[in-house]
This record gives C-alpha cells, sequence and structure tokens, in this order.
DNA sequence: AGAGCGTTCCAAAGCGCTTTGGCTGACTTG
DNA sequence: CAAGTCAGCCAAAGCGCTTTGGAACGCTCT
C-alpha cells in the first residue's frame, strides 16, 4: 500500500493526501479525517526510504562508534544505551552505530553527515579541545555532546553531571573526618570528566589549606587490574593516604582487593567513596563493605539525550543550551574518621 | 555531484555511468577506466538515499533492541559490539539498533523488514523455540543468530560456542581432583545457553556415576549479588559443595565475596570455575585468587557474526549453516583437589 | 550483400514520497 | 457588481539512483 494507491482509493490527490498525513493546514478537517482513517484502516505506513530521498531527513539518530583491536568500548556505554532505547522506542526513533577507526573517526562523521543518513549525533565524553565537537559543529548537523569540553572557542550543547561538585563533596565529607592525606584514583586524565573531578578534590584540598600531592593522583584507563595497581602503589607509599576517591566502581572492586591484600581494612585503615553510574549488575550496597558513592544514573542520562536530540531534529530546541546535573552524595560503610 | 552532473561530465548516460562504476559487464574497459577516475577524482559517493530507494537495500545491518523500565541490556553486548564494529568498520557498514518494547520485539522486527530499513539483522542469546527465529525466518529477511534455539522445526544459521562441552570438560577437571559434590551457579534457566551448560555439567556428573540435585544448581540472572546469594545459599547448605561451576565473571565476584563473608577459602574449601567472555575490565587473573576459566572471546564472534551477515548479504553464504567454536579451559589457582 | 550476433551505449521508466506553483470556486469588500 | 481574497485541492516536478528495453555499430558468416 503507497501513497498513490492510497489517493486513488480517496479520489484525492497524493498531494492532498501527503499533506492531510503530515498536518499540514492546506486541507479540510474532513478531508483530513478521512485520509487518516483510510491510512489507518489499510495500514498505510509511508515508505521511509522514499520519504527520506525526497527530505533528506533519516529519522534516526547517529552515534560515531570507535573501534579497533586496540580500544574498548566503555560498558557505561550499554547503560546509557539502555536509557537511550527507552526515550527512542516511543518516539520509533533508530540509532545507527557507525564504526570508525579510532584513529580517524573525522572521516566517518563526514561520510554520515554527507549523506544524510541521520538528523542528529550525540558525541560521548569529549576531552578538552575534542575536535569532534568542531567537527559537527561547523558540519551543522544537530547534536549534543554527553559530557563537556574545555578550550572551545563556541558554545555547543550539552549533558553533563557535575563531577566537580560531586568529587568536591566527597572530598569535603573526607576532610571534615579528619582525613589528611586524600588520594584520588581517577580515570584517563585526558578525559574531561577526570579533570573534573580532579578540580572538584582539589577545591576541597584548597579549601581547608591542603593540596593534592603528585603522588597521591593516579590517572588511569578504570579497569579493576588498574584500580588495584593504583591502590597498592598509593597504599605502599612511605605515607599512605587514610582515604581514597575513586572514579569508578570497577576501579573500586581492584581497590578492595588491594586493601585486603595489604591486610588492611575498610573503613579503619582506609575510607573509601567512589563514583557509581549505577550499573545493574554491579551494585555498591553489596561490597564486602557497603561502598560510599557520588551517583548519577547514566541510564537517565541516555534517556534526557534522547529526548533532547529529538527535540533538536524538531527545532523545538536550539542554541547552545548545557546541562548539568547534580550527584548525589550516597554514604554507607566505607567511610569512617581518620585513623588516629 | 551526483550521477546526473558526472555522466554530463564524461558525455555519458547515466546508465553507463551507474554500471560502469557497480562493475556491470555491458561497458568498455576503457569506458570503465575513465568513469571510474572521474568519480574518484570528483569524490563522487552515490547517494545512498537514492540508490536505497532504486534498490531497496539499505547496507546496514540491524539489532532490535529489548527496552523497558526493567529491562537491562547485557553487558557482553558492548564487547559483541566491539567485535561487529571491527569488521563492519573495514566494509561500511553500519549497524541499526532498533529499540523495542521488551514484550512486543515483533512489531518492531516487521517494521524494520517491512521499511527494508535493513539488509539482514542478528539476533541474540535465542531462547528455546525463540519466536524471533521464526519470525525473522518467515519474514525472509538475512539473518545469523548468536547462540542457538532449541526445539525449532527449521534450521537456522548460527554462531554458537559450544558451551555443553565448555562445562563439561570443567565439571569432569574436578571430579577428576576427586571433588564429589559440585554445584552449578548459572545464568537465567530460560536461557539456552544456561541450559547447555547444565547439559554439559550433568553429563560429566553421570559419567561418575552421580547426579546434581536440585539444591545444587542456582539459575540466576547474572549479576554480583545473585552470584552471592547463590553461593550463599549453596554454601550454608547441609552438604555444601566442594567445587562450584559458575556461569560467569561477574557471578563469580559475588561468589568469592559470599567465600569470604562465611570464612571460607579458595581452593581450600572450594574450588570454581567460571566462564570468561573476556571482558577488558575485568580479568579472571586478577581475581583475589586467580580464577580458572572456560573462556571463549565474546568480541571474536561478534567480527564473525558481522562477516557471516555481510557474506549473506551478499549471497556468499547461504543456507542454515551453524557454526560452534571450541571454548578453552584456562586453568588457574581456583581449583585444587577436594578438601579431605 | 544481407542476415545474424555480440558489444556498447542510451532514453526513459521506475522507486514512493514531498513540495512548488497553480487552479477553482465560494466568499468578502468597496 | 467587479475585484480581490482565501480555503482547498491538484498536476507535475523534483529527490538521485537503478534497471528495462531498445538502438547503433562493427563484426563474422553464408
Amino acid at each position: 500500500m503507497n501513497l498513490k494507491q492510497l489517493s486513488h482509493m480517496l479520489s484525492l490527490s497524493q498531494t492532498t493526501v501527503s499533506r492531510a498525513l503530515n498536518g499540514y493546514p492546506e486541507v479540510s478537517e474532513e478531508t483530513r479525517r478521512r485520509v487518516m482513517d483510510a491510512a489507518k484502516r489499510h495500514g498505510y505506513r509511508p515508505n521511509p526510504s522514499a520519504r527520506r530521498l525526497a527530505t533528506g531527513k533519516s529519522g534516526m539518530i547517529g552515534y560515531v562508534l570507535p573501534t579497533g583491536a586496540a580500544v574498548d568500548i566503555d560498558p557505561h556505554f550499554v547503560e546509557f544505551l539502555s536509557g537511550l532505547g527507552d526515550y527512542a522506542r516511543s518516539h520509533e526513533l533508530d540509532l545507527v552505530l557507525s564504526p570508525a577507526d579510532a584513529d580517524d573517526e573525522e572521516t566517518t562523521y563526514r561520510r554520515i553527515v554527507a549523506n544524510r543518513q541521520v538528523d542528529a549525533v550525540y558525541i560521548s565524553s569529549p576531552r578538552p579541545a575534542d575536535r569532534r565537537l568542531a567537527l559537527v559543529n561547523t558540519l551543522g548537523i544537530p547534536f549534543i555532546a554527553h559530557g563537556r569540553s574545555e578550550g572551545l572557542d563556541f558554545d555547543y550543547p550539552y549533558l553533563d553531571i557535575d563531577n566537580e561538585g560531586a568529587f568536591h563533596e566527597a572530598a569535603r565529607l573526607l576532610l571534615q573526618l579528619g582525613h589528611k592525606r586524600l588520594a584520588l584514583i581517577n580515570g584517563n586524565e585526558r578525559e574531561t570528566f577526570a579533570i573534573h573531578r580532579e578540580r572538584g578534590v582539589r577545591r576541597a584540598l584548597a579549601a581547608s589549606g591542603m593540596t593534592l600531592g603528585e603522588r597521591h593522583i593516579r590517572s588511569v584507563t578504570m579497569t579493576e587490574e588498574n584500580g588495584y595497581r593504583a591502590a597498592r602503589r598509593l597504599l605502599e607509599d612511605g605515607e599512605p593516604p587514610t582515604a581514597i576517591v575513586c572514579s569508578s566502581l570497577i576501579m573500586a572492586l581492584g581497590v578492595v582487593r588491594a586493601v585486603r591484600d595489604l591486610g588492611l581494612t575498610i573503613p579503619g585503615d582506609l575510607s573509601l567513596i567512589a563514583h557509581d553510574d549505577v550499573f545493574p549488575w554491579l551494585r555498591p550496597e553489596n561490597f564486602p563493605v557497603p561502598l560510599s558513592t557520588t551517583r548519577s544514573s547514566i541510564r537517565l542520562a541516555g534517556a534526557r539525550v534522547a529526548e533532547r536530540l529529538a527535540a533538536r531534529i524538531s527545532g523545538l530546541e536550539e542554541g547552545a543550551r548545557g546541562e548539568v546535573w547534580p550527584v548525589d552524595l550516597v554514604v554507607r560503610g566505607s567511610v569512617a574518621g581518620a585513623p588516629v
């Protein structure tokens, strides 16, 4: 059943039927109703390929997926996707993942824009001066960044959580509990979120007249193993920290293991707070000692990004609106006063 | 630059240019070369929307993503995706994720097929008598299942690992080490892979004249918490197992925690083997006691599925070819002889 | 020389939609 | 009452590609 047949059936022109269906004003209400009815009754669905050729709109949102033998997709991605899907599903929006060589994403961005394969894209975890943002900005395709960049000479729309605030609060709590030696096990230092978190911790320390020494900060890819190594190095130091703030639950697993291996205890010898993006399969309350966290559902962020992307596509949202979500500090058993 | 302009430029018809570019035989080699040259020089790229309308082929592969508030996407998905992307990238194949209500995926499958949105789909972890397989099979779209179903009255192409064999080997090893009380912490019992794994364990036990008692098998969703609970229930039983085979690394985390909480040790009191899909961020060799595993890279599977999907799209692969990959049994410190 | 054939190209008809630029007829306006 | 306005509809021209059904040409063969 295509437009031609449907319009013939109604003794109307394709023009009128098309307009009736797409809510254009130049068609009488009665005709519109008649058309809508017939369309529903015959299960007419406009052919997306045809519509796409005619309009240049695809009804899909895009994501360029960096791949390569040495590239690991962040496990958070799947949760973000869940949220995105939650929204997209109810709006018949599809998501197209365009795998790209991690060393040359630009080509892929250009391709999907030139081909008009998607109506909008989202960009995850932009780094400082992220080239992808500059690129999509000049290419003129609607987009939203999940996370922020720094040092760009233009504004852009984004959704981010208050990483700095979250880690500021976490550090402040630890300081209030009397800890004098704080350490930070952070994500890769090239990531903006890691920079913000470090900033938060530094700000809290500064407020108490302290600083974060070189030796008390580790920036690594967020794996269990790296968490372990970082923690060992910190704890085996001459002046080991009495409290650690850690950028992910997965790394926290490694920290806990290191603490055990060294015969120490949480929170007796070490207080620990980690950031929790809320995984269904690994929950901080189930850590050997329930883990205090700065919590923010990455899933909700996914849904919100999808929603805003849809709004941008339909022109409801414009400009470089930034949105920063507050982060909860959830205190559980893993923090205590500094050891004497 | 479109076909019309290019052909005008060459003083050829659109037909000829199109055929030259697409490798049809009815064009002379000289003309083809001339066309190819000009196309490359002017950076001509056929408009995919137009091509798609004309041919009905989209150059994309599809995946229906079940979503919903209560639905969690399997974290393995992201690794599978990595592999898929590795292959797809080099072939300019995109992947479209169509989010669907988890309770009604059928509508979405019908839509993407009717709309010819994708040239092929893959279906993950089919369950026994999986309706999706029956559906795509009748809809006639090329597909490949990652995993197997059971009890279907037709054959279908799939890629699976030898779950039964893997768990058979794991159980056999434990039996050889003198363990008399084996337990299995499995994935959801409705999943085919869980059924196969159970079958493998039972077969090994049967070969030694033993059986797997009701109390010694747990089938749960694969989270850390469920691993913990299952292990506690097993180990606090009157006749606790001396060895556990476990369906995932994430659950194994929970098992290890339970063992600790109960004041037991691995492998002194309990031997443990888990299945490892190979995550970059959680490695069995880094468990408190290095974990023995049945190992199979889900990432490689993703790449292979993409490859076969591409082959099916281009007609190079046909029929219901099944492919079963062997699984490595990697022995590490977590297994030992049965306690006396 | 004329029929027959294979090669190489072309014009035009799709694919199914949106959108431009009118056309009609009824209704207001001075 | 003529001119202007406006709602409501339509024909046809795109969008840029593939593919069908020839046509033209040069060749071989009888």
